[in-house]
DNA sequence: TAGATTGTTAATCGATTAACAATC
DNA sequence: TAGATTGTTAATCGATTAACAATC
């Protein structure tokens, strides 16, 4: 087990924890490889891989105890760590990643926001005053701030990026649509809305070729 | 040439496009597969297979016209076509998927807002008067809608879906965490916008381990 | 115990990379 | 023409699937 994880697992981790999440919800109690392939269009062979990426955490002609192999794919993505994060930009985008239910339930906790507009500065988005900049390192040093999302214009966000980095947050969770680059040991994710976008466009001009 | 193209090839059109706008913008009028590779992190063959699938837009000798390139691409993806777009939900991620900038300009037009809610309705998101559910289905068949981007709760967007595209809409937008299931020649792409939290999450509590 | 289902190794399939002839 | 770079075929690599022994 756990030598080098590829992306594809990496990418579907995600999915196993939403579904496994559900299954527990519904009061679903074990589960087989079997049965979570047909829920999630997968195939048994795949989940078994997958899983034992990083453990044998079923039990043989039993299965998957569904609780917790929820709560063990969830410590290895790091949910049960929590997170401090700040958001900057107070536009759209912003409040509504602020305004997330989920994310203030899974440990990740916005403790700032922040924005450059005067006319933004003062507000309360997501129980928090928007701050302007030029507290922005000072406030990441102090609250042991971990994580920031950029909401910003795309030609402002690599500018915010090295601030927020250099201040020490390790993870930037991007929504402007260019591809930062980020010092060694800090992360950066990119959400290309559009991206998806132009896939669905694609999707439904090619229905028709099967 | 345009047998099957595969799903890893599609999810790479719109990072090509955006580079090559990006490119045009910047007025550079020729490029070649082996640059190109360098600014987005690809290698030169796989940018040669890839739009190899779709067609020989270059020109041996002399690389890829920018500015012809990355119209092939738009086209290929069907972004020289008009969508009229209607929108289901006028909550924080409504709000923001309106007013995100280059929708309108790439061609995908607001036409509706729709939303249970009493005390949304009659507002005005993004130009347009926000109104109740009840009038949906006439509305999509008398003015051509197309698209559909759902932002409303996990619990209701089965139900919307259905609703849409039995009233002719083609592709839906999905923002709620939910595995749509939709009719034939229905295109669905859902945004689980949690997804890559958990992802960058993964990543900086294992960013040690190289 | 017998039956079921995992963990894991081997086989297959597909995607990426390398190489090179075609050609601008 | 000579040089550069594509289009395309072949080689490699990695991910998915199949198979089955281990074991609960």
């Amino acid at each position: 087990m756990s030598g080098h994880i590829s992306d594809a697992v990496i990418r579907r981790l995600p999915g196993y924890y939403r579904q496994l999440r559900l299954l527990e919800k519904e009061g679903v109690e074990r589960i087989s490889s079997q049965e979570l392939a047909q829920q999630m269009n997968l195939t048994a062979s795949q989940i078994r891989q997958d899983i034992n990426c990083f453990g044998g955490f079923g039990q043989q002609g039993y299965g998957y105890r569904v609780q917790e192999l929820k709560e063990h794919i969830g410590a290895i993505m790091g949910l049960d760590e929590r997170h401090r994060m700040i958001l900057i930009g107070a536009g759209n985008i912003g409040h509504a990643v602020a305004n997330y239910p989920t994310f203030q339930a899974e440990g990740f906790i916005t403790v700032g926001v922040f924005d450059v507009r005067p006319e933004a500065i003062g507000r309360n988005v997501a129980g928090c005053v928007v701050m302007g900049m030029d507290g922005l390192e000072e406030f990441i040093r102090d609250n042991d701030v971990t994580l920031a999302v950029l909401a910003v214009p795309g030609d402002a966000a690599q500018a915010v990026c090295d601030r927020v980095t250099s201040a020490g947050v390790r993870g930037v969770w991007n929504f402007a649509p260019v591809n930062l680059s980020v010092p060694n040991g800090v992360s950066a994710v990119t959400v290309h809305l559009t991206d998806s976008l132009q896939i669905l466009s694609y999707r439904m001009k090619h229905s028709e070729d099967k």
